[in-house]
DNA sequence: TGGAAAATGATAGTCATTATTATTAAAGGT
DNA sequence: ACCTTTAATAATAATGACTATCATTTTCCA
């Protein structure tokens, strides 16, 4: 899958229905780092920067290549580290597509699944309490307590099916 | 994520509810390779009966594992090359959770998704028209052409729950 | 401000998968 | 059956995403 340089950068922007309350808006880094019971060091608050106003869907080659902007001497290790403590405590959600490299979001928001464009990379989020319920009501069907699920939508964007 | 010996066998077998239309059922494997377009060698009809008669959701290494018994001398190179082209041509269906190995099945049937056990790993097979309904609206909703979708539900099944 | 405890960066390791390549086997004509 | 072309194979090295290890540096609070 080829993807553009805007791939990243949330569709859901400029549209209405999709969900972002961030219930940690304002909320300083520092905070959220003692939240999690760790100790606030450098590199946190810049990872922690990239992850909460940079771009979203991102990957950890990505949060560390941004954050080696300004500090070369970063390792990769602390963004993988890190990240996973924040994915572990549910302040980003990891989103895993195919074999690629796991994707994170900064979760501080309502749920929501993803539609993918398999050409261009396109992400656009979107949530629909008729499909939540179902699954619910499937998982009973079988005797299951659901704790998540996974769903992911591919196609082609109306852009990519233009051109 | 432990698992226990009989995870891969299909759930699915006693109930009614769950598809099954092999429209290849009866079709030799000689025949199948041919339709794909490759030479018939030994490992890759060693390959297909497995596929095609052991165990559903099953990882190459699986694969691999299950012919060397009574072919230890198939590269599992060849299985996973294979069992590529396979999925290539829609005769396998890649299902791929989480970080783990990629589990493939047998696709001449309906489709279907998956109800995954996150305690023990068995697996329920189901399909919803409704929510395949709901989905082609909502990609429609923002200009895409639907291609395919991943719904895997996890839970903990009635058995785990009780232990 | 001293020092235990935690975090870091460098680096090596793991695991699934893919690429490379020299060797072998299949298909199709003779 | 034999030859020839071409594809497939097994062994092996390489890749890519992560994870573990560990010596060194930071944090933080008593
Ligand atoms: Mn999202
Ligand atoms: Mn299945
Ligand atoms: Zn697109
Ligand atoms: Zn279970």
């Amino acid at each position: 899958m080829e993807l553009n340089n805007h791939s990243f950068l949330p569709v859901s922007e400029n549209q209405p229905h999709l969900p972002k309350n961030d219930q940690y808006k304002g909320v300083p880094h520092k905070k959220i780092i003692r939240e999690l019971g760790l100790k606030v060091t450098q590199q946190r608050i810049q990872i922690l920067e990239v992850v909460r106003s940079g771009p979203s869907h991102f990957t950890a080659q990505e949060v560390f290549e941004i954050v080696s902007e300004s500090n070369p001497d970063i390792g990769f290790a602390t963004v993988y580290r890190f990240l996973k403590k924040l994915s572990e405590q549910s302040f980003v959600t990891e989103v895993r597509m195919g074999g690629m490299p796991a994707r994170y979001e900064w979760a501080a928001k309502d749920h929501h699944d993803h539609l993918t464009c398999s050409r261009c990379g396109k992400i656009v989020e979107f949530e629909n309490q008729k499909i939540e319920d179902l699954q619910e009501k499937i998982a009973l069907r079988h005797g299951f307590k659901l704790t998540h699920h996974i769903l992911e939508l591919y196609g082609v964007c109306g852009e990519c099916q233009r051109a």
